[in-house]
RNA sequence: GCCCCUGUAGCUCAGCAGGAUAGAGCAACGGUUUCCUAAACCGUAGGUCGUGGGUUCGAGUCCCGCCAGGGGUACCA
């Protein structure tokens, strides 16, 4: 247990567990959250405990409660780990112990850790850890599709929560620049290709020539062998071959960075496929040479333990084993990846944790990885971050048969389908702000829907749902974190300047200001904050981060419709509500950027 | 065949490590605008948590079977 943390429910936290590990009951007794409607904090459901007493659970919480409550005002508790207390009292109630914090000073102290931290309210201290976090990670030549709009904000999302948890991150975008389809692409160049287009949208081009050559590959299999021919002529050096690729490497690398910059996304590292090639080439040799590898009908494999041990009579199912070399001598994408994940483990020693952020279709080659690297003598640090598939209400997307979403229409999309919104709602927005705030709503609109719900399920592409502006998504939140920017913005000189010299003397007087019900539920919740972070950390849950905001932009609407700010009764209750108003749109404009979302000026 | 994931209100989803009366949004119905932006707020209605067993003081949550949907299953990436 640590003696101290900084913002105040962490403490209380560890402060109403103290008697529970002092008397090494913790086992038994494990605190939870209260319920929503109770003003008690967090509990201690005593069931388990009472059973192993042989006793009344009813009578255990009552005992408890007193004991616990007695040992509070006794020298055995440790007050100086706890300095800034806020907890009152332990109460007995149905089989419970329930914590009770003293809501004055807890008040007060969440608003003193929300002005001592300022705009850093949430994050947590260094950790001296490091994250490499692989995202996005699409294939050269092919137009982002919906698909790799969620590795992209679920991956970006993630570094940017990690971060502020205390992570030191650093996210790669791994680029499938290598293997047979590039041979396709450049014997379909060789055959139908056409210069002009090349030049003049790239992207499209290479998506016909690859669509075209699987349609004339299902009539004339013979062309499957001109490929693989063209690839292995790119591999050995070809001219011809190696400036084409580099043409379209070039292309659709600048095309690619200008869609996800669209989201906001930049990327620390970009790394190629191919500059793995001639690593995965010596991993293999010494993958063979460790015994780790195997010779198996020409291939080499790497074969992996039956998933438990053979018992029964039935013998367990093998995992299938992993390619890593084929049986024509060359790599494959797995081999590649392979040997930048070693790279990654020793360029950024010690690595904390491994992130890969990709689809649950790879669940059985991560497993397959992570097996590798644990028989290649490395801690278990590789973790995949797997999320559901996106399929169209048609079926499966698929590039070839040309069943697809493109990112870049779906964003435009969204953006239009806002500027019209902006129009009915706000039509006195001029031209220039109602672009911005279009792009701004539109596309908060398209990563909320995904980072609201959590990364394993599937989806089904839906427009309405995509572009959702009521309710639970994106614009609902930027409006609650405008209101907030307008009544600060439209609160007189001196009230801000209250605000600015605030000190640490006047927070009492402003919690004792906020009563209503709304404004101590508002405070309140911007008090989990902290705690909202760090569980979506934890949890590689940006959905935590997501529903915690709503919430929060629920109290603040709440609190909007019946508590007036700027028409406040009293100069003292005002300075209160604003110094509140300030901290909730902080908050939420802090939070949505960690989505990755941004906040608009106005609405 | 085998392995993995999912199944909660009409629809889309929350529900942390089993704990107090299963929560939201959308859709439906009704209400709120002399007052900081109604992209809002308030209310009504809607659930045998796929199904059958089991473990437990207690199961939406854990275990087993079954059903339904999705994904994967050696030289694609």
């Amino acid at each position: 247990m640590s003696t101290q943390t900084s913002y105040v429910l962490d403490e209380l936290r560890n402060e109403a567990e103290y008697p529970a590990y002092a008397s090494g009951k913790s086992g038994l007794l494990k605190i939870q959250d209260a319920p929503k409607e109770s003003e008690a904090i967090y509990a201690f459901p005593c069931f388990q405990y009472a059973k192993s007493l042989d006793k009344n659970p009813t009578q255990v919480a009552e005992e408890l409660a007193q004991e616990w409550n007695k040992m509070r005002q006794s020298k055995e508790w440790p007050q100086e780990w706890f300095p800034t207390s806020v907890l009152d009292h332990f109460e007995a109630s149905r089989g419970y112990v329930n914590v009770f914090v003293d809501q004055k000073t807890l008040l007060a102290r969440i608003l003193k850790d929300l002005l001592d931290y300022g705009e850093k309210y949430g994050s947590y201290p260094k950790l001296n850890k490091t994250m490499v976090v692989d995202y996005c990670s699409p294939n050269i030549a092919k137009p982002l599709s919906v698909g790799h709009l969620r590795s992209t904000i679920i991956g970006q999302a993630l570094i940017n929560i990690l971060r502020v948890r205390g992570y030191r991150v650093v996210g790669i975008n791994f680029m499938g620049d290598w293997g047979t389809q590039f041979g396709k692409l450049i014997y379909a160049f060789e055959q139908w290709g056409d210069e002009k287009k090349l030049e003049s949208n790239p992207i499209q081009h290479l998506l016909e020539l690859y669509v075209r050559f699987h349609k004339e590959a299902k009539e004339n299999p013979a062309l499957e062998d001109d490929a693989r021919a063209a690839f292995k002529r790119l591999q050995q050096g070809g001219e011809k071959e190696r400036a084409l690729w580099q043409r379209f490497r070039e292309s659709s690398l600048e095309a690619f960075e200008k869609t996800v910059a669209r989201l906001g996304v930049k990327f620390d590292h970009n790394w190629f496929e191919s500059d793995f090639e001639g690593k995965a080439d010596e991993l293999v040799d010494e993958l063979l040479v460790k015994g780790i590898a195997e010779e198996s009908e020409g291939a080499i494999i790497i074969r992996f333990e039956p998933l438990w041990p053979a018992e029964s009579p039935e013998p367990p199912p093998a995992q299938p084993p992993l390619v890593i070399r084929k049986s024509d001598g060359t790599t494959l994408y797995p081999t590649r990846d392979l040997a930048s994940a070693v790279e990654r483990i020793e360029r950024w020693q010690p690595v904390h944790k491994l992130l890969y952020v990709v689809a649950s279709e790879q669940t059985l080659y991560f497993t397959q990885l992570w097996n590798t690297l644990e028989k290649m003598g490395y801690p278990d640090i590789l973790r995949h971050i797997n999320f559901g598939m996106v399929s169209l209400p048609t079926g499966k997307i698929s590039t070839r048969e040309g069943r697809i979403v493109y990112l870049d229409d779906l964003l435009d999309q969204a953006k239009e389908r806002a500027a019209q919104i902006i129009k009915e709602k706000n039509p006195d927005m001029d031209e220039g702000s109602r672009s911005k705030v279009a792009r701004q709503v539109g596309i908060g609109a398209v990563i909320y829907a995904d980072l609201s719900q959590d990364r394993i399920k599937d989806i089904v592409f839906d427009w309405s749902k995509m572009l959702a502006f009521e309710g639970n998504s994106a614009p609902y939140l930027q409006y609650a974190a405008v209101r907030c920017a307008k009544i600060l913005e439209k609160a007189k000189s001196e009230d801000r300047e209250g605000l600015d010299t605030l000190n640490e003397q006047d927070i009492p007087a402003l919690a004792e200001e906020l009563k209503e019900p709304e404004s101590v539920k508002l405070l309140m919740h911007l008090g989990r904050y902290p705690q909202a972070i760090a569980e979506a950390a934890e949890r590689y849950a940006p959905h935590v981060l997501a529903s915690y905001l709503y919430d929060l932009a629920t109290a603040l609407s709440r609190f909007y419709t019946e508590v007036p700010v700027l028409k406040a009764e009293t100069d003292a209750a005002r300075l209160a509500r604003l110094t509140l108003v300030d901290a909730t749109g902080l908050v939420l404009r802090r939070g949505l950027e960690l989505l990755g979302i941004e906040t608009p000026e106005e609405m």
